[in-house]
DNA sequence: GTCTAATTGAAAATGAATTTCAATTTCCTT
DNA sequence: AAGGAAATTGAAATTCATTTTCAATTAGAC
């Protein structure tokens, strides 16, 4: 099993390096670079955590008042078609965004009590994932796996 | 693993029986009985499938054209509290409620070409589930599994 | 520099989920 | 069986995250 535990912001030479790929994106797309999307796409990889629209908004305006909560929320979309971010909706309905780095598929660990959000990747699941997709002649394309419960921390302090 | 399939509407004995359930659960809670009720549970319980409130509010009014939205909603969440449905959110972000009988803990393989949703449980996935959750301390209380792909039908006629 | 198309941000719109409230119904008490 | 307190009902209003609209601004190709 590979674990990945919480995640922390990236490096700056790999920030560069996707704020590369960004702007190769926008380019190809005819859309325009500028100084909210520049910005924005920074703040996001370096929180580098699952962030809200909202939060990454309010981390933003303590720094860039100008930059309003729409253009936050429309980069975050831009991101995720550019394949630079994912989507990710969890029990509470909210929808977040994780810096997503080539195939670093994995799912998720999430503690009821304080919301801390752990990634792990185990390969014997996606296994048997599959052989159960197939024995109902089912091509799985994706899945979603979570699991709930309480935290090594939040466990401890009960 | 065990297989589960598509949902088919229950028979009148293990309906009649749910309803006997849904009364206790009404009369220990100083609740009441009522005509909408029991024939929301009754439509609901035959219908068996993943439903939303929207879906089950439209199929009843076909029936009894008093009975309003709020109605079929509040009862669908009574029938949640009170062990007789589950709610799930799947990819397309409605809430959808499908009947719980006793222990038939399960997950889902959702076609995203026709949205079929069929169900299967397998017990090796959760001791594995069990298993990572271990190796981060983590104490799971549930957990959420679903695949997203063709179904057999689906992919036979592409 | 000019011009066109894309972007921005505030405000409005959307849509599912939930709450409000007056009228009605249940069902406990007598 | 009638009275009455409390729960329920249904329509309409509200909430809240998400998404769209639109006029003003900006990027960047020519």
């Amino acid at each position: 099993m590979k674990i990945f535990g919480r995640r922390t912001g990236e490096g700056i030479k790999q920030i560069t390096q996707k704020k590369e790929k960004l702007k190769s994106f926008l380019k190809e797309k005819g859309l325009k670079s500028t100084r909210q999307r520049d910005l924005i796409a920074s703040e996001f990889l370096q929180i580098g955590e699952h962030v809200t629209a909202e939060e990454l908004y309010r981390e933003i305006s303590k720094k860039y008042s100008d930059i309003g909560f729409t253009t936050v929320y429309r980069t975050l979309k831009l991101l995720n078609k550019s394949g630079l971010a994912t989507e990710r909706v969890f029990a509470d309905n909210l929808t977040r965004y994780e810096p997503l780095s080539a195939e670093d598929h994995h799912d998720h660990l999430i503690c009821i009590k304080c919301g801390s959000i752990t990634e792990f990747q185990d390969l014997k699941i996606e296994r048997l994932q599959t052989r159960v997709a197939d024995e109902f002649g089912f091509h799985a394309m994706s899945h979603k796996m979570e699991l709930y419960g309480y935290c090594k921390k939040c466990k401890d302090n009960a």
